[in-house]
Order: C-alpha cells, then sequence, then structure tokens
DNA sequence: TCCCGTACTGTTATCGATAACAGTAGTTGG
DNA sequence: CCAACTACTGTTATCGATAACAGTACGGGA
C-alpha cells in the first residue's frame, strides 16, 4: 500500500509545504495570507514549496476556523438565462475575483420559497456575503440571513426597507420617466405591456410608474391598455397585435422589457405596420439588438454591469469591517431615445 | 457579555441540536444524511429540533471530514453573458439541486490561462465535481485535475482525448451536416462566417467541418469566402456586407453563430436585401429570435439544457461510486430549416 | 550593561461534523 | 438457554488551517 495516508487525493496538505520549506505551518499560512508578516527568505522558501507541489489551500479548513473568510459569496438570481441577470453577475464576479472571493450561483425561477430554500443551502457552505436580486422574501429568509450575519445585498429595486445593504435603480421611477417622455412626444394614448405584476414586485413597480405618468398627465387609465404576461419575444408580438385591435388606435406603447418589445417590433416588421406613423415603441433595458433595427427601439439604460460590480464593492466594505448601515446606491437609469418613438 | 461564545454568528451547532433533541451529535448527523438509519423516534425529535433552532449545517466542517461529499460543484464557462452557456448552466443546476449539490460559477473569459487560475481557486473550495465548457487547457490544468480526483465532465467539443469525462456535440459534424445541406440546396459560392479560430477549439472545428463539405462536394476553398470575427450583432452585419461586395457573387452564408447570423439577418433589413434571394443566411444555435424574423434562419439546435443535465447525471454516477471511464456522450444536433435558405 | 521593543517563528487548542469503533438492547435460531 | 445477529446509539479521534499565545533573536536607548 504506497498511499496508505492518502488513498484518493493527492492534494499536498499545508504540513507538507511547511516540512519542505523547513518552516511551521503556520509560516505557510502567513505567507500565503499575509506576506508581509513573514522574513523574505521564509516567503521565498514557501513560494517555492507550494509551486513544487501544487499546493492548493484548503478553504473548508480555514474558513471553519475564520468563519468569516471562506472567500466565498453566494448569489442568487431570478433566472440563469436571463442576460440581464447575467450582465450583473458579470460585474460581481469580476470585482469580487480580484479579491480571491468566488461565487456560488443559483437561480430562484421567479419563486420566493425556492428563493429561501436555495439561501439554506447556500449558507450551509458558510459564505461571507450574499447577493439577491429579488427583494421580496419570505420571513424564512430574513431570519436566515439575520442569523447568518453576513452582508447581503439586494439589487433588484430601490426599496424602502432593505434587509441589509442596497444597490439598485428604481424600477418605478424609471417606468414613470420613460411614460414622461412618450407623453413628452405628444402621445396620448399609452398602452403598457409588462410581466405579471402579482409575481413580481419589479413588474408591479413599473405598472405603477405607468400609472402614475398618465394620472400626472391628466390622461385617464383605461383597462385595455394595460397587459400583463410572460416575457418572450411571442408575448410581445401578441400583445402588440392585441392593441393594435383596440380603438379608439393605440399611439404608443411602452413594454416594460426589451423581449417584448423586440418581439413586437419583428411582429411589425413581419406584418408590414409602420413603427413609429402607426405605432411607437418604447422598451425597458437597452439589449444591443434594440439598436440595430431598421428602426432602432427607444429604451431605458439600466447600468447591470455596474450593479454588480457596486455591489460587491459594498459586500468587501463591510468584510473589511465597516459597520452600521450603509446607505443605498442608487444608480440610476437613462433613456435612450431612438427612432421607434 | 450575554454572547460570549458566539460573538457574531447566531447559527446553532449541531451539538445544540443534538442537546435540544436529547441525543448525541452522531444522531443528529445519521438523522440528517441517511435517516433510515435511525430510529423514527430520534428522526422526530431531531427533525423538530432542527426546525426550532433554524439550524443550517456547516458543509465546511463535514466535508473537511469527509472530502467527498461538500455537496459543491464548480462549473467554468467561456462567458457568463452567452446565452448558450446559461441554458447549460441551468441543466446542471436543475439536475444537481435535486441532489442538494450546489455550484459555484467563474468564466474563463475564453482565456485557458484564467481557467487554470479559476480552477485553482475553486478548487481551494474541494467541490466534489468539475464542469468545464472548454476542452483545450493549459498542462496545469491536467495536473489540478488529476491531483483533485474528482470527476471532470467537459462539455464544449466532442473531442477525442477528454479529461475524464465528456458530454457533447461535435462541431466538426454539426457545421459540415450544416454546409452539406446548404450544397444540397444547390448553393455553390458558400461562405463562412466564424469565430476566431487560432482563440477557440470549437470555432476551429467548425471551420474544418465547413471546408471538408466544400472539398468533399468537390467545391474550390476561396479565401475571400471565410471571414473570422469575434461574435456581435455588430460583426455579423460587417460580414454580410464584405461578402455581399465579393464578385462572382456569394449565394449563401453560414454564420457558425447565431448572433453573427442574426447581425446579418437585421443588415439585410435595413439595406432591403431580400433573403434568401439575394443571398441565403444559416445560423448556427438555435436562438428563440431567429425563428421569428419575416424571414426565419435556418439554423442548427444544440439541445444545451441536456447537455447540463446529462453532465450533472454523469458526475453523479461517480460520485455514486462508480469507477472506471465512462464513455463520452453524444447529444447529436439537428438541422432546423427555415425559409432562410 | 540591561531593558524593552521589533520582527519573526513556533506551539497548542480549536472550528464543527463525521468515520471508525464500541457499546447496549432486543431478537432469533440452534 | 445462550451465541450470534440486528438495530440503534454513543464516544473518540480526526480532517486542515488558523487564532491566540509563547517564545527567540537582535538592536537601540538609557
Amino acid at each position: 500500500m504506497p498511499n496508505k495516508k492518502r488513498p484518493a487525493a493527492l492534494q499536498a496538505r499545508m504540513k507538507e509545504v511547511a516540512l519542505r520549506a523547513k518552516v511551521s505551518a503556520m509560516s505557510v499560512s502567513r505567507a500565503l495570507r499575509s506576506p508581509d508578516q513573514v522574513s523574505s527568505e521564509t516567503l521565498r522558501r514557501v513560494q517555492k514549496a507550494v509551486r513544487e507541489l501544487g499546493y492548493v489551500p484548503n478553504r473548508l479548513a480555514g474558513g471553519l476556523k475564520a468563519p468569516s473568510r471562506t472567500q466565498l459569496a453566494a448569489a442568487i438570481v431570478p433566472s440563469l438565462q436571463n442576460s440581464l441577470f447575467a450582465a450583473t453577475l458579470q460585474g460581481l464576479t469580476d470585482a469580487l475575483r480580484k479579491r480571491g472571493i468566488n461565487l456560488m450561483l443559483g437561480d430562484s425561477g421567479y419563486s420566493r420559497e425556492a428563493e429561501e430554500s436555495l439561501i439554506a443551502a447556500f449558507l450551509a457552505h458558510r459564505p461571507c456575503g450574499l447577493v439577491l436580486h429579488d427583494t421580496s422574501h419570505t420571513p424564512g429568509v430574513r431570519r436566515l440571513v439575520r442569523n447568518a450575519g453576513i452582508p447581503v445585498v439586494e439589487t433588484g429595486n430601490l426599496v424602502n426597507r432593505p434587509l441589509d445593504l442596497l444597490v439598485s435603480y428604481s424600477n418605478f421611477a424609471a417606468a414613470r420617466a420613460m411614460t414622461d417622455y412618450l407623453v413628452g412626444r405628444s402621445y396620448r394614448r399609452i398602452a403598457f405591456v409588462g410581466q405579471i405584476a402579482s409575481l413580481n414586485e419589479r413588474a408591479r413597480e413599473r405598472q405603477r410608474g405607468y400609472r402614475a405618468a398618465l394620472t400626472a398627465a391628466g390622461l385617464p387609465l383605461e383597462e385595455a391598455l394595460t397587459i400583463e404576461t410572460p416575457g418572450s419575444f411571442e408575448n410581445g408580438a401578441k400583445a402588440i397585435v392585441q392593441l393594435m385591435g383596440v380603438r379608439p388606435k393605440v399611439e404608443a406603447v411602452f413594454f416594460a422589457g426589451d423581449v417584448l418589445a423586440i418581439g413586437a417590433m419583428l411582429e411589425c416588421n413581419r406584418r408590414g405596420w409602420e413603427v413609429p406613423k402607426q405605432v411607437a415603441i418604447a422598451g425597458f433595458d437597452d439589449w444591443e439588438i434594440s439598436r440595430r433595427f431598421a428602426i432602432p427601439i427607444t429604451t431605458l439604460d439600466i447600468p447591470r454591469y455596474q450593479i454588480g460590480e457596486r455591489a460587491a464593492a459594498l459586500m468587501l466594505r463591510r468584510l473589511d469591517g465597516e459597520r452600521g448601515k450603509l446607505p443605498p446606491i442608487d444608480v440610476g437609469f437613462r433613456i435612450i431615445e431612438r427612432a421607434s418613438t
């Protein structure tokens, strides 16, 4: 039995690095985590031994003793397949990796219950921080994150009472601003197509923003001009077809999501409906494709990548020992005016 | 000092659960992992105590003692923002979550060196499995995964000598099949637009497939008919413009990526070029939008979600104790013929 | 010369769960 | 009636890194 001591894994332990470098394990630990605390000679020998053995530290052991430094963060998005969340994740991982922190990822499928069970599963790995895109949670979630004692960043909406930290934009203000813009362009009969409000706080807020703008402009709210539908190209197409059938004519449609707006634009192209002459189309979230149509789509730019970056930054400030409530960050939004309105 | 013992974290330990349930910690451990090994009475009391304390197990401790059961897997994709990889990830997480395994995620940015350092960082958390989309690796990667002694699944291409497990489709065969299809449709001057071959094995294989098909059909390979460019709508647009300038006329263009094909289609719409009359367009990877154009795009369907699912399944078989080489899985592909060709 | 601070290194106990082992009842079969 | 066996439970040592503490050596100032 040549490999009696380690039958399966061949990974070197810190002790073996220490042996080879002719120092104690503690010096190896220090050399790796705070190189300025050891002599240059020790550092050199440790680095050499690490290289030669291909040593990969064991963060399970480290995190067990020093729970605040597992070098692991967790994030939950509503869906992995939505490129908007992907941009935020990219910002997150890029910023965290600079500090040697890796990311654990899950999707809630837009369900609060799934979010709770996922958080519980994640916390079992003792991450040193948690990022949640959703801002509406079960009571269990509040208890879990309170007990975990780690920084939590929410990113989906600028809410009033965040769990802890908050980096986002206001869905309400954004939708209101876009509707205001359409009103300013002299459209009067403005329809709204968004995701199902009862399932999603962001969808709710956007719809609220739309209504607030109409009311402020003294325009009537018409039941038939609001459509709720899951986001997809197909549903955007269906919505525009439905709205084109309404009389008196709808002048502009605000799609609270670019998938929907793009689906609608493709349908208009197919049917030969002229945009914006017959109907104006506005989107939400500047997908690259929106600007590449023959009639590019007016839309809202949300700095999704930046949300991830700043969420990471906020989390790191806490990990660096900053106590107390850090104020929410509003990353804002920007209307991008194009030919479709 | 009321919280002398646990200053920051409020998380209950297994010992406390044991105390409350009036059993030993070992019984708690057993009740949670293999409920059939304890009496129903013990099980009941443990579950009650767990619920009341909101106990979240510490997988760092568990994984330290039993390294093969960290309940953590790691995956690396070339880019988080590409919806193709997202579909595979979704398949992965869905399948792994059923077994209580969570996923750690990173992106290599299409760089082999980045992949290596990411793998090293991930292995520090002692995942029980690793999924890599890339199939071309640095020597360091080979050493790392060998030493880690965990199952590794590659998913990006059907290669000959995989590191370990393999679930994919053949980029070569797919590109060849699509080119064969175009030849079968009587197109003779067929151009190819793909990602930069020197940077990416998949791009290389697709280009090779294209060439093999032309050669087999007795058609000449023309330098001017192959364009290499990073994937984006804009580059697809540029490519089609460039190719439309070539004389004698290009009859069909095979875009080895739907982003490129869609960018080209949008450009054709904008310029009023008729597809497929003036030029036929074929894509690769069935993006939903491809089927929604006025002239829907012929493309290749790759079962991306299934790749993730089956990668998870393969990994789990290893974790369930299955030794030896498991054969590679070819998930295949399917040509979807639409109006653009 | 002695004291103390600085810079570095080593030793010990510990984080929390679990494998390995060691019981203890109760039961079955010869 | 007792050995052997099943079903369950508890005890101890351990996984690998690190915090806390305890040196050691050297140098500068009084």
